[in-house]
DNA sequence: GCCACTTAGTGTCGATTGTCAACTAAGTTA
DNA sequence: TAACTTAGTTGACAATCGACACTAAGTGGC
């Protein structure tokens, strides 16, 4: 029997994030150029090494990345997928693990460097649209994400956390539709929106306008993502 | 500027598999005894290194882990999700990218040792009744597992992996059954299964027994799964 | 002051779906 | 040939859905 079995060489492990935030065109994703090599200069979704000496744990690593990297404070975040392989990094066999992270307006502070030259708000379509721009293996790792997040829109009311913490319920379905890239009917929204009953509405306070006021909703639980029965 | 953003100390990296089947009482997982410290001697799901010289990605290695250790071939996989922190294996911060794994009856064979002194299919309920005995937490990766199959389970095929390449409808919604615990309704369950179309009948085979003669069917496309609009 | 306009929020009604149960079908066994 | 078992279909009724219209409550034009 082997004493120890171990790995021939240790894997270069990494977190990187998939931050979404809604645009004026519609979700728009975070990159950031590269400072270093490899791909020195190219964009590259925010990223880095697990610091085995400072994070507790895979999800203080992202927080800890996200804060370095982008300066946004603790957002929905979740784990989407982790990726492995000898050719995705050239300086050897590399891991990455993915988080999608979704912020609300006002969240997203001035981008700020770190250690990358130059960060930005992209539309995903348009970066998508030329995915191999991207450095590593990241435009497919966005095209999952991007995939994943609108099919778990149908079912989840996820989209809150692209919204501030109050919202009117017009708010909310706008943010669907923009998701989505479809209409939806305003009874039937509202109606499973109560069913969940994920939100609740502030009272009193009232969203004002050249026309009738609209009922300003804040979260129940902070964070959190309730499902439906059915597809939207 | 660093010039290199490296980790104070490589992570562990390894890949842990929770591979389910259906058994007399309902579904049940592989263990493995474990033949080497730590943890020496306590139950663990199978898992192992990353070996980056052969390993070519991590579905890669998972194959390979799920071969060497259980002498399976190729069921249906899915990576679940990746734990790492600093506590959960006492030799160092370390990395689990765990996989589910679902396999049908006779693709179980006899299950092998490999470098665990034995191993054995068990109830999931009673094992989780006792998620603390098994090494690492392994307790808690299982039933994060368990929670996402039955959620699965739920609005998609999932289970059609749980079965032999051929069956009829009734042992297909008799697996659902199992699995969810619940009764369902014939005409429903098979208006459903229409509706996505994912399986065919398979022409002029037929499994008779005492009774009616029932239609065999087979998948359509392999190792694939099809998801519903609504919850079962 | 009143009417047009806009957006918020509710109600109606026909169509669809789910539930429950009965019914027909096709074999084996007594 | 009748009883039994499981396969597969059909129908009635209630619950739910989806499209769309309607009411509500404000602002601004004239």
């Amino acid at each position: 029997m082997k004493i120890l079995d171990t790995a021939a060489a240790p894997a270069i492990a990494t977190v990187d994030l998939i931050l979404f935030a809604l645009g004026e065109t519609g979700l728009e994703v975070l990159l950031i150029r590269r400072g270093a090599a490899p791909f020195l200069d190219a964009w590259a979704l925010p990223g880095g090494w697990i610091h085995t000496d400072e994070d507790a744990d895979l999800d203080a690593a992202a927080h800890r990345i996200l804060r370095e990297k982008t300066g946004v404070a603790t957002p929905y975040i979740e784990q989407l997928q982790t990726v492995g392989n000898a050719t995705r990094d050239p300086r050897g066999w590399s891991l990455s693990v993915a988080y999608v992270a979704l912020i609300g307006p006002g969240q997203a502070p001035a981008v700020r460097g770190g250690n990358a030259a130059d960060a930005a708000w992209r539309p995903v379509e348009a970066v998508l649209a030329e995915a191999g721009d991207l450095a590593f293996d990241h435009g497919a790792l966005l095209g999952h994400a991007l995939a994943r997040v609108r099919r778990k829109v149908e079912y989840s009311t996820l989209p809150v956390h692209l919204l501030p913490e109050r919202f009117t319920l017009s708010d909310l379905q706008s943010v669907y539709e923009r998701v989505l890239g479809r209409r939806l009917d305003k009874s039937a929204f509202r109606k499973r929106m109560a069913e969940v009953d994920f939100v609740e509405p502030v009272p009193g306070e009232m969203r004002r306008g050249s026309n009738r006021p609209a009922q300003i909703y804040r979260l129940k639980e902070a964070r959190s993502t309730a499902f439906f029965d059915r597809v939207l």
